[in-house]
DNA sequence: AAAACAATCTCAATAGTTGGGATTTTTGCC
DNA sequence: GGCAAAAATCCCAACTATTGAGATTGTTTT
């Protein structure tokens, strides 16, 4: 868990001082940051530069580089999960005006990795490649909620604040409570959590692994979803193409999941409006 | 030049093992392609993996992962090439239909990094992130012009072939010539090279290093370019362009080029259409 | 339940990495 | 154009971190 192959992972910190906030570094303050010697340091940057990773201007640093530019085009081209969520969107999007996105879960951090839009005033704001926040929002919802018990709460608690803040609950158990709520309707749901106006609705993609591979997300315009019919009826959709996706990855078969909680998953509805037909909310 | 830092150039060379025609890797191959041995291998795996480089799909081998695109998120906001060319691609895709993209040299490789399209029907091909083929195009052009005079003839001998193919000429001097031609009006012309009806103009983005930083390309439908003049008000339109975002990045001061090239640059205008001002095309 | 396969662990040998300091190259300045 | 300052690279001995064979554990498959 801590460190392996130390001497690559020290090459991939560099690649972790860029950020939005400080998307360029001169190697002094690298050596300053990181703690490298000068020629390690520039051992590192030249190794880097050579395959793409970082481009230096003249005097102005060094930046991220077109390589990744070109890992990210094999990326989306490749991934299984925008493979076969991609037309999933599309379907969603055109059926539903607003926008639909698939999200990725990955050490403790949200990304959109695909999106379609369908209405022309998007109103929601998280372009393709920015981390979302986590513990706000159905898409944090829908993944969290189908962790591993034993990582679910330690999540929880430790983004209490987050949770608490998008009116999911006050308390560790109170936010439990709702992410049961989620595993049993298959789908979270959210009005203006994260963008005041805007509700979304974010079903699991699971592959047979552990913790969910991401969240399949639809977002309207709260002003499209007046009665909870429409709720529903968007709930019923995308519960059912996050199920889809997660089918094509190998997730979702009946033994990635326990007895119990597979069949909640198909026996529910979205919250509001409860079904009778298979027995009630238990 | 050969190796620097070996172990984190052993586990870079992972990730060049995805390509568009093998995006899917198991570790086996992996170790028969690389010839690492297995817990080293599998320490890289898990290294890439950890922080987001690669993603394994249950019994699928493993693709390329989300950090990558994160990664280029970041790079995109913070290139100073894009921030510099995004508005001018923008103001020439308002005026000429067609589409506008910057594209960058790095590692013997072309690579469109952005681009903006303003016809509803666009020929051209390239997505951003896809490698373009050297040697054809008026974008290849405009920066192996601009390559270091050794560098430039070595590039010229060995990619020969697509030079000719592009109708460059069929010698090694014919193509230097038609370089040099390029140099000599700060942009080169193409029809059809690349793709079948479509007319391409780029100039060349200069930042002060010894190679040039990539190119500014415009595409148009042929049907759109039927006389010189207008090529030729494209061809000073892109060349204002890709000198301003040269500017921009430092490059295109007059110390930056050789005397007799700057003046060169500023004298002449699209091949075609010879302007006499300045004393014939010579 | 057993067999086949995949991933991880242990640990000693040693190959590869590291960093101080000198050196070269580049940049800024007059 | 040449000089001083800064940036990047080189050199090489010390030593630590990396490596891989083989055993072991964990996970599917039959």
């Amino acid at each position: 868990m801590t460190s392996v192959s130390g001497s690559g992972e020290r090459i991939l910190a560099i690649l972790d001082l860029f950020t939005e906030a400080r998307p360029e570094w001169t190697p002094e303050d690298m050596m300053a940051e990181l703690g490298y010697s000068r020629p390690t340091l520039y051992r590192y940057l030249k190794t880097l530069k050579d395959s793409g990773y970082l481009a230096s201007l003249p005097q102005a640093g060094f930046t991220l580089g077109p390589r990744v530019t070109e890992l990210d085009f094999l990326m989306t081209r490749a991934d299984p999960m925008i493979r076969a969520g991609q037309p999933e969107l599309e379907a969603l999007a055109a059926r539903f005006p607003g926008s639909a996105f698939l999200v990725r879960w990955y050490g403790r951090k949200l990304l959109c990795v695909a999106s379609v839009v369908s209405s022309d005033t998007p109103k929601s704001s998280y372009p393709r490649g920015r981390p979302m926040p986590l513990g706000r929002g159905a898409a944090s919802r829908a993944i969290v909620a189908f962790l591993p018990a034993r990582e679910r709460r330690k999540l929880v608690s430790e983004y209490l604040a987050q949770f608490a803040g998008a009116g999911v609950g006050t308390t560790v158990v109170d936010v439990m409570d709702a992410l049961r709520a989620v595993r049993r309707n298959g789908i979270a749901a959210a009005r203006g959590e994260v963008t005041p106006g805007v509700v979304a609705v974010a079903g699991p993609v699971l592959a047979g692994e552990q913790s969910p591979h991401g969240a399949l997300c639809l977002t309207s315009d709260a002003a499209d979803v007046t009665n909870d019919a429409r709720l529903a009826e968007i709930g019923a959709a995308v519960r059912d193409a996050s199920r889809r996706v997660s089918a094509a990855l190998g997730g979702w078969d009946e033994t990635a999941l326990s007895p119990r909680t597979a069949n909640d998953i198909h026996a529910d509805r979205v919250t509001a409006p409860r079904m009778p037909e298979h027995g009630g909310t238990r």
